[in-house]
DNA sequence: CCCGCGATTCTTACGCCGTAAGTCGTACTT
DNA sequence: AAGTACGACTTACGGCGTAAGAATCGCGGG
């Protein structure tokens, strides 16, 4: 379909093509038939090249963070741990936001990818050079959580809460949020995500953790 | 099945079900038919109480919600914002522990549940009494993230990361990985939750993010 | 040239899933 | 006693992941 059925299958291709329908069509549209149908083939003909859909779940998380290890790479290192951090933080989120579906991906397999673990390993290694202990590490990544590798999940929209699609009478009960929301809403621009998760909420969150991670690894 | 066919079926009974359900076999066990099974009942008599599964989740989301709000109302208020909403999550999370299905579901869920949103308030106003502007309060949900409702996602298993399950030669392009893990194993007793995600771990990361929101604040 | 054989792809089929459409029993109203 | 409306049930459809086996392709040796 998408391209010439001369080629033959392979594992990569059939995870690109994944990659690719879950990019343009989200992760739903993302089944075994529908990826057959896309590569020209039968459903069935995929099972040669990987083992189940969760395999192919599993490569094309591997895939995400294969981009993302060649994203940070490209990036000149920085003198000091923090800013070194923040960088890489940030080059990998710009790889998350090309595969919207990835964070939901990302956070729901059991088992890690090696290109996940390579990442995590240069993040360690970028903090251990800053003067952390290994123990201090381990706690940072536990605190930055999915912050590590460049994504946040937003629980709710504040901007979705807005008086529109909130009864009035439930907004009567929510003082505080109803008055975060309006002193909130004329000073946001439109965000690089859809929602209020833009890159400067990404970027003060990251901040909060990174200044606050400093000043542990000072105290030693 | 779990009780008498004699009572009738309800929209609350259902999602009571399917919260069980889940608890003890997992979100992917709940599914329409299951959940009928196990009310004494056939999958399509729950569409007369319910409008479809997407409205079970959004159900038994805000039933886990409200267990939250009852069980923060419970506790007595602290008269600094910091213990106070630290209180408050860690009592969360309690609830969290109890259903953990729950997390991956807030995460993946679009429309936000009335009790999320009670629960949300509650914190902004603990926040404004402690001395934020509506400003940093809104920076400061952003930072917390899941960590405000009580969770966060833990996106690799360190101690899975072990060098059992991760091939020799893929260990040697991991020396940080590696040697972190090694210093970490032997002092980590057995934790709250399964894995690596500890409560002393949500602790840390929670204080870290606290403690510079309160810095923020100071500085007005 | 053709033949056999392994590598690759396709066909068919099964048991699940969510749910649309229509039927049936029962209890209350009049 | 008949009508009615609510609540549960029956049947059926299309889509899913994938097990099992048949068909096809490409290629090296007789």
């Amino acid at each position: 379909m998408t391209t010439d059925a001369r080629i033959p299958l392979s594992r990569e291709r059939v995870l690109r093509a994944a990659v690719e329908l879950a990019d343009e069509h989200g992760l739903r549209a993302l089944t075994m038939r529908r990826l057959a149908e896309e590569l020209g083939a039968e459903a069935m003909s995929l099972y040669y090249h990987v083992a189940k859909k969760e395999d192919v779940l599993d490569g094309i998380v591997d895939v995400v963070a294969g981009e993302i290890n060649d994203a940070v790479a490209r990036v000149e290192p920085a003198p000091e741990w923090k800013p070194a951090v923040r960088q890489r933080i940030l080059t990998a989120r710009q790889v998350f936001l090309r595969h919207r579906w990835a964070p939901e991906l990302f956070e729901t397999r059991s088992s890690t990818s090696t290109a996940v673990l390579r990442y995590y390993d240069a993040l360690v290694g970028l903090m251990r050079e800053g003067g952390f202990s290994y123990d201090l590490v381990h706690h940072a990544l536990h605190a930055l959580g999915s912050r590590a590798l460049g994504f946040s999940q937003e629980l709710f929209d504040p901007s979705a809460g807005q008086s529109a699609d909130v009864p009035v009478d439930l907004a009567w009960q929510l003082p505080n949020l109803v008055g975060m929301l309006s002193e909130i809403a004329h000073d946001d621009p439109h965000s690089t995500l859809g929602w209020c998760d833009d890159q400067a909420e990404f970027e003060f969150g990251l901040d909060v953790i990174l200044d606050g991670l400093d000043r542990l690894r000072e105290r030693g």
